[in-house]
DNA sequence: CAGTCTCTTTGACGCAGATCAAGTGGAAAG
DNA sequence: CTTTCCACTTGATCTGCGTCAAAGAGACTG
């Protein structure tokens, strides 16, 4: 077992940097106390495989540092991501036996991960984990819809453009900022795997890119490590309307 | 008022045709009551916008009878549905005021609806609306992600085949069978709501289409009703793993 | 520091589906 | 019975992106 795993399995609840956003946000003491005692931690590597589609599942987990995607693939290999996974973010379904979707670490990835059985007892018992596990739902569902705008409607640019713009906001939350003017990143992903979150290729991935850096709406620093001189322009190459709409 | 809101206004939810699969499948008789107190039906013709997308929304409502569309629109016009909403059918979102998705009947509708107010203290403070809400909303979530691979992957033909498989199983879960074998149906949405759907232009459905008869996967009455021959030779053109993969 | 591996870029070419443009058929209106 | 309208079909042409192919750029290995 890695060294990172041991010193997270002696981390609290208390301390942890997805205690406010997660799935256990709204838990009083009393309800954190019997998700800690359920609770342990995994780490995986960039790369590697958390989970295969149709495997049988016996935990539920949250994403506690890094990115994990949700990919689904046909008989003939075609690949579409459909979910990104940050930080506190939920992976499984309660009350499904097997895994739906490949789950993969895009980055090195840790998981705090709770058995199946008790985690369902306890969404029965007490409501607080139910509740924020309905929010969490409804923010993902929005999420794919608007995705599913993206792939149906956009061209080729405006998807990549969307989805650095989406990078972009995630990081800067994280950062506790907002995304604006000036903004730098790295990228988690891959070219290829930008063209799955797409419904591209790699090489139209890769041209665009070169495409928007001859155009200056974005500078490119090595591979990964991007930069936005002015956010609204790339939020005006994404083709979305003005701001990032917040409806709440 | 339509005499048909007449009528319903005195429907109890007892002999609700969608009473054990919408919202309120799990209710005991005492929330079935405050359910009904604070409910009451609405209905639509064909082609009636239910709601803009912006629009203050001060009720959540179930479909109960016909079908209704969610769509997206960019400004400069391409539209994207992002939801076909069907009988039992849950549409907007406790504690969000405005809509997100522009609501459109597609067939004659008729929708029970639920001043938000009061549904969201009913979910609150008793538990089985929250839950069955969960469940519909993880149901809608891997839609959505079924229907995201379609979008980014799968040829104009495939997503034709998909749609009419999706709407001939919907059609037969009605009707209490399973679709296999020769199926008939009819097709509730026009050739470009049916690409608005797929994320096609409207040409692009109607060549499919008379391609799928032509090849004899399907035959056309009229421009509605279809009948499909053998039902598994469509899902194999829709490109999906053999059966509807039930999971749960 | 040559050799290999993986990720990425770039070019040439082809095709699925978009766009533009008529035309068809059936239902409702006059 | 003609006119109008709307949903739909079909054809001709265009184009954005996919496909196939080759080469560059780091990072790691022996």
């Amino acid at each position: 077992m890695p060294q990172q795993d041991l010193q997270l399995l002696s981390q609290e609840c208390g301390s942890c940097p997805i205690r406010h956003r997660a799935v256990c946000a709204r838990c009083d003491s009393d309800e954190l106390q019997r998700l800690e005692q359920i609770k342990y931690y995994r780490s995986y590597q960039a790369g590697q495989t958390v989970i295969w589609s149709g495997d049988r599942m016996d935990f539920v987990a949250s994403v506690v540092t890094g990115i994990a995607t949700l990919t689904q693939t046909m008989e003939d290999g075609r690949r579409q991501m459909v979910g990104l996974l940050l930080p506190s973010d939920f992976v499984g379904r309660p009350g499904r036996q097997a895994a739906a979707y490949d789950v993969t670490a895009a980055t090195d990835l840790v998981m705090c991960c709770f058995r199946k059985k008790p985690f369902e007892e306890l969404m029965t018992q007490t409501p607080h984990v139910a509740q924020r596990l309905l929010e969490m739902t409804l923010d993902e569902l929005d999420a794919a819809r608007e995705w599913m705008l993206l792939l149906g409607r956009k061209t080729a640019r405006e998807k990549i453009a969307s989805l650095l713009a989406i990078i972009a906001r995630r990081d800067a939350s994280l950062k506790l900022q907002a995304a604006k003017g000036n903004v730098t990143f790295d990228l988690p992903l891959t070219r290829e795997e930008m063209a799955d979150y797409l419904g591209l290729t790699l090489e139209t991935v890769s041209r665009q890119m070169s495409a928007l850096k001859r155009d200056g709406v974005i500078g490119l620093e090595g591979k990964r490590h991007i930069m936005v001189p002015d956010f609204d322009r790339l939020v005006e190459e994404a083709g979305d309307d003005s701001d990032g709409g917040f409806l709440v």
